[in-house]
DNA sequence: TATTGTTATACTCTATAACTATA
DNA sequence: TATAGTTATAGAGTATAACAATA
């Protein structure tokens, strides 16, 4: 196997074993039922303030219709708000709900544990290095 | 955002743009129609040579039932022989056609040039470096 | 009793395209 | 004409559990 395609498969790999990680944990705090996805674009919300749908697509990479979809369960369940910006009417101005709140926190603890159980094998340095290293990778601006 | 989050979004965001980087090229090759996962069993496959579904399955993080079903999709598209182990019953023992290893070639060649381009940011010390990361981080025994 | 693989189900995620409305 | 968001659809991936055959 190339060098290459021995990367790609350890990359796939990683994030499998993330997802199956994170998984129970989540599942045990996810009351609403708004998914993996749902739970990191309250994560997104969190950290950007009130914000755009276009931009919570940017910075999960996901499509526009996925996060339109999503935002309107997020709604439902009561954990978003949305309102259109006095600028702009195209745009739409998201913030959490109180209860919002409460399940970013929680997501943020399962993230946390789970990435610390992932990582486990690394020391604080080298922790540090595959985090400078990503950033740098992701700063490229090809999609 | 804790570092851990920020990892944690990083890895994911990761994957989500070798997904798109990737999904073109290989769209374009997968003439049968088998899917990434179906193309990832069949590099797993011809780099360990015949071997069962559980090694398969475990290799790429994926459950048995799942590689189970695309392995008879495989089988169906004429990309892959299944028999039995002859000492153990339960086992398959599987192996790649001719048609099985003009396809792996052509997706190594799709998934090096999306490594490529992934990693473009990074000098050779980096990229070496990354992928030595990621071994010592997928060396943990836990799923 | 444990292991290997099969089958079925329900749900989530994803890509794509056509659409409305605003700029 | 371009941008922000919505809606609908089809396909792929996933977790889970119940099952048969073999060890």
């Amino acid at each position: 196997m190339t060098d290459e395609a021995i990367l790609a498969l350890q990359i796939d790999r990683l994030m499998r074993r993330f997802h199956s990680n994170l998984h129970p944990r989540a599942e045990r705090i996810d009351k609403e039922k708004i998914g993996p996805v749902g739970g990191m674009i309250l994560i997104v919300i969190s950290e950007s303030g009130p914000t755009t749908a276009q931009l919570i697509g940017s910075t999960l990479g996901r499509d526009k219709s996925q996060v339109s979809r999503l935002l309107n369960l997020l709604v439902k369940k009561g954990l978003v708000e949305k309102s259109t910006n006095d600028i702009d009417a195209r745009r739409l101005e998201i913030r959490l709900t109180e209860k919002g709140l409460l399940q970013v926190a929680a997501f943020n603890g399962a993230l946390i544990e789970a990435t610390k159980t992932i990582l486990g094998n690394l020391n604080k340095d080298e922790a540090r290095q595959f985090s400078n290293l990503l950033s740098k990778i992701m700063a490229q601006h090809s999609v």
